[in-house]
DNA sequence: TAACTGTACTAATCGTAATAGCACAGTTGA
DNA sequence: TCAACTGTGCTATTACGATTAGTACAGTTA
């Protein structure tokens, strides 16, 4: 499980380790049931506080990403949450758009940028 | 001067503050040498303490897109800053566009998003 | 001089992130 | 049964940053 924090950056630790996993999830990496390192383990990992990860699966629990069984780990959820997840990242992802228009950003910017990151892919 | 500030938000008032006029200096609404609300002023309209709008000036004035003259006010700095500032929310979008995509986020689902915000236009 | 401007402090308060530590309960395999 | 794992649920403490409050000082202008 290869998480890259930054402790220095705004985002709590917890918020930055739910997103991660989130996109581990939403693209497909991780999948229904696929078991989480555990609590303990991610915690000496990431040298992180087992609060501060059990705080994150907490908020992914109640998300419905990941279900936790006392005893045994946490997994995956099954589902369709992934769209909802894709959905998610596609209202932030208009935020900035729309915040980078009233900056002054062309079309033609963004359209590059997407292209750009999508370099490759067609319609997919 | 038309502010919206949510008290509630994990970012900061005076980030929120600094985004909101940045974003008038990048949409051409604020021009070179335009004067700015006072410290006093604003700290009165908005209900935020005059040291919080102090910073947010502050760190504006580093960013170098606004001067401020003790006993006179502050404004809108000269120079070709808008396009430094138009670029900085591209690197934004650039982030979250890169992030919806390793959610699982279709190249068309953006381009309709980037084609309703910019509604109208064409290749401006 | 009066009434504005920005500047520069110090102090206090508040909320939240993060850590530390402990105890308890469920699961599993030796 | 027991040991070694799992997650859960607390309490307490620390640390940091945002925000407010208050005071004082200096520049500008009519």
């Amino acid at each position: 499980m290869n998480f890259f924090l930054d402790f220095h950056s705004r985002t709590p630790i917890y918020e930055q380790i739910k997103e991660q996993i989130t996109a581990l999830v939403g693209s497909g990496v991780l999948k229904a049931d696929d078991q989480l390192p555990s609590l303990r383990q991610l915690s000496s990992e990431l040298s992180v506080n087992i609060n501060t990860i059990k705080r994150a699966f907490s908020d992914l629990e109640v998300q419905g990403i990941i279900y936790s069984v006392a005893g045994k780990g946490s997994f995956i959820s099954n589902g369709t949450q992934r769209d909802v997840i894709a959905q998610s990242a596609l209202e932030d992802a208009k935020l900035a758009i729309s915040k980078a228009k009233s900056m002054g950003a062309k079309k033609n910017d963004i359209l590059k940028i997407v292209n750009n990151i999508y370099e490759g892919d067609e319609t997919t």
